[in-house]
DNA sequence: GTTGCGCCTGTAAGCGCTTTCATTCGACCG
DNA sequence: CGGTCGAATGAAAGCGCTTACAGGCGCAAC
């Protein structure tokens, strides 16, 4: 009934081509153990757990490892071992700056631990996002970087079922209810607001992005709205718009802006590139920054310091977030004692963007 | 011998927390085949191949995943299949616009048809990048996309080993003895410079990207080379430096040409971030652009047609070669015919950072 | 010279799914 | 109305690896 030999190598099936010369195309760990002489289950160990067998079986397996070529087959791994390997990641768009940067240190520090990475977009869709999500967890993610806080709920029930660790990034308050690594969106927005109305700008706009879905530009809304309304101010009609990400946008929100009666002594962006395409769209115009008019961004992008004039901006901590969002789950699945919350540092950085008003 | 009843779902190690009423907490495929009163086989088809089976089925199976919130389990898939529905992609690196949006593109064109996708940085490290390449074939990729055509031979070795199908980007000319998309780099860098020597420069300078181990780099100062040679010229000792990806590098590279005795008239630089560089260091050394200088970037990024001057630059097929390569490698793993190479177009957009140089 | 204890190594049972092959069922034809 | 063929389903054998668990061996202690 059963195969009276099931070890055997010499199965012609699992020959690929070339001679017959007993070197498998394809070799698998029985293959390896075969050449070094032992079982499968010690040249297992000798290439997970080095320390648990002798360095000189150690040596004679990595010798058959090297002479075939061997490289282990990681979903037969996953599957006996109920681990991955793998770290998955969600972020709106690869294709936004502070976001390349804060994956390429994600994908950095995973790789100095064996890790790989699963990257996907949700291009700021909560449906697709949750898509995206269940495809990584099907993968057999051992864990998961987020970007924000709002979710579908199914994606948190999902990762809850299957007991994925997670991590929420590019956020942070007192009450957030999932580990994350972050910082404070609403007190950076509201330093940098209070900041300009320290200065004396009373008329302020905010150029923001698309908030919907978006908790972070909501909060940052949140943040300098209530720094105005701290001094007992707020938008004038028209004066909190929200634009999606890029340049182009942030040109036809000035546009609009700077073409409205009680122009603003002072546009709030929501992010680095739209406060470059409002900085365009004032030397466009001869509109004279800071001068005339005080621009602020958010991000601190390399180009912001280089600016004409160099960018007023909040200065975001995308690769340490990074890294410490990969370390966070790199201790879990370690069993290692790591702190849910981590708090980063988001700081104001004031350029030639931003001056007081001029006086009328 | 055998269980008489392997396929009960109430083994009670199965079963996680919870009452016991049947419900696992993390189902398996015999749980929905169970529920659904049908077989495993007859679930997976039900889920994989939705044709070959009655539609009443399918709707029970539907029913019984939804009910059970079953997430299939992908290495299990993969093992049993030999395919991991995952492609791998190494790229230098991710905090570079271009390749983010290159890859961006290569992500969203996968999850259109199911797949996802490895991502890995080699940081222009060959050695590095074979360890990441390993990684991912490690991890069971169904396909590979690189960046350059030159790569530790170890790497084709193991594809071809493994036969994983393969494209190469960003790089494409006659004799490339393998799949690729992308463009001709030595003609748009030639193109580039025939057009500064067309309209009078002769003093020509180029901030390469770092060649070694760079082939796209090299091939745009091999253009660059080329176009001047045909014309007689080569450029002066110091005229032709090699800088990392940065403006500050750009702004570096532009201070030591601004103040060389013989000034260039004309900068090529090897992309558009390095010439974000030189034209900052020229507005700052109150260099006029392009009147005492003419400037040139590689790239296209949003960003170069907002600069001011607008840079004169070449225009990158980013996203369409990301698509391409997606649909490349989609093509082969089902066996469809498709090009094994496929050439884009660069080309060369002429804005107002370059202009004849100015009579002596 | 035994006995006992550890340390290594081997045996073998799965991990959860796909897929071949066999079987069943129903429809259709003679 | 029985027989035949095709379509739909089920049974069961792995996919390549990990990991209890068992077993063997050498050494120290008695």
């Amino acid at each position: 009934m059963t195969d009276p030999d099931p070890g055997a190598g010499a199965d012609p099936a699992k020959i690929g081509d070339g001679h017959d010369d007993g070197v498998p195309a394809q070799p698998r760990l029985a293959d390896v153990a075969a050449l070094a002489g032992v079982s499968t289950a010690t040249v297992s160990r000798a290439l997970n757990q080095p320390d648990t067998v002798t360095a000189q079986l150690r040596d004679r397996v990595r010798a058959a490892v090297d002479a075939l070529g061997y490289v282990p087959h990681g979903p037969a791994r996953a599957l006996a071992s109920r681990r991955s390997h793998t770290i998955g990641a969600v972020v709106p768009t690869i294709d936004n700056a502070i976001f390349a940067r804060n994956i390429q240190a994600v994908q950095a520090r995973l790789f100095e631990s064996g890790l790989t990475l699963l990257l996907a977009s949700s291009d700021y869709d909560h449906a697709r996002e949750h898509r995206e999500v269940q495809s990584l967890v099907e993968h057999g993610i051992d864990g998961l970087i987020l970007v924000g806080e709002s979710h579908d709920p199914s994606v948190y029930r999902m990762l809850e079922m299957k007991r994925i660790p997670y991590v929420i990034t590019w956020i942070y308050h007192q009450d957030i209810g999932h580990p994350c690594v972050g910082f404070d969106n609403v007190q950076a927005a509201h330093q940098i607001a209070s900041y300009l109305l320290d200065i004396g700008h009373r008329r302020i706009a905010m150029v923001a992005g698309v908030t919907e879905g978006n908790d972070r530009a909501a909060e940052r809304v949140q943040g300098v709205s209530a720094a105005m309304r701290e001094r007992g101010l707020h938008f004038a009609p028209g004066q909190l718009v929200e634009h999606e990400y890029g340049i182009a946008e942030g040109r036809r929100a000035a546009s609009r802006l700077l073409a409205s009666p009680e122009r603003p002594t002072a546009i709030i962006c929501g992010n680095d590139v739209l406060a470059f395409g409002v900085l365009i769209e004032c030397r466009e115009r001869g509109v004279e920054v800071p001068t005339e008019i005080s621009v602020t961004g958010y991000d601190d992008l390399d180009l912001s310091a280089n600016m004409d004039p160099p960018l007023t901006t909040i200065r975001v901590p995308a690769a340490e977030m990074g890294r410490r969002s990969a370390e966070y789950l790199l201790a879990r699945l370690e069993n290692l004692p790591t702190p849910e919350r981590t708090e980063l540092q988001a700081t104001l950085i004031v350029r030639e963007s931003t001056a007081p008003p001029r006086p009328r």
